[in-house]
DNA sequence: GCGACAG
DNA sequence: ATCTTGTCGC
């Protein structure tokens, strides 16, 4: 079973959710990547009408068939309002409470979302790797930051900078398509990232993880 | 004052 | 995120 660590409180307000990004960020590790990927949690969460009301979703794929090998629900009320920037405050407690109730363990965690390209270099993927101790990574599908276009085929892709560094890659997973924006979460290398992308992107430009878990979420 | 702003 | 018209491609 997933383990949650408990490395900080949720916050109610915006400065103290800074506060916990500034302090865990440096625990962070971008080095390594999985031995090897067998699976994938595909992460989402679906907003209803209330707009307070959230529904996470997780579903774990066979790399290979990319077929669903586990997954779980969880509807909850947003603590937190929607903020550039602090977004897992909003949606890391119901998709936290989603992936304690699988029963296989994932290689990786594929967030919706950005990791280190955020302004506090802890997006999303960061926070959710971070407290799970899980290999994770960031699949964006609007950047944060700038980005030259890459070329069009399938598999180009162009440095995703932020505040002069390098925190990501707009990776083009469907030729002609726009593209997505890969960033490393936690225990996980950038261009092994890309990698993982491209083989859950067969057919379409968002993983297969990723369409997995929005079509669960939008179920229930 | 004006633009930017993950989902 | 969600809303909405038009256009392209399989």
């Amino acid at each position: 079973m997933i383990e949650v660590r408990d490395l900080h409180d949720w916050p109610t307000t915006e400065a103290e959710a800074v506060a916990i990004q500034e302090r865990l960020r440096p625990l962070v590790r971008t080095d390594g990547e999985p031995a090897e990927v067998r699976t994938a949690a595909g992460l989402d969460v679906d907003y209803r009408e209330s707009s307070d009301e959230i529904v996470a979703a997780v579903t774990v794929l066979d790399v290979e068939t990319l077929s669903v090998v586990d997954s779980a629900v969880v509807r909850d009320r947003a603590r937190f309002p929607y903020v550039s920037g602090l977004f897992a405050f909003r949606e890391a407690p119901p998709l936290l409470a989603a992936l304690q109730r699988l029963s296989v363990e994932p290689d990786v965690l594929v967030c919706d979302g950005q990791g280190l390209a955020h302004p506090r270099r802890f997006g999303l993927a960061c926070h959710l790797g971070l407290l799970t101790d899980l290999p994770s990574i960031g699949v964006g599908k609007t950047p944060l930051g700038h980005f030259d276009q890459p070329a069009e085929p399938r598999g180009s892709w162009t440095p995703l900078h932020l505040n002069g560094e390098e925190v990501g890659r707009a990776l083009r997973t469907r030729t002609g398509v726009k593209p997505v924006f890969v960033s490393p979460g936690h225990r996980h290398t950038l261009s092994a990232a890309c990698d993982l992308v491209l083989r859950l992107t067969p057919t379409y430009r968002l993983p297969e993880t990723t369409r997995a878990a929005d079509r669960l979420g939008r179920e229930g």
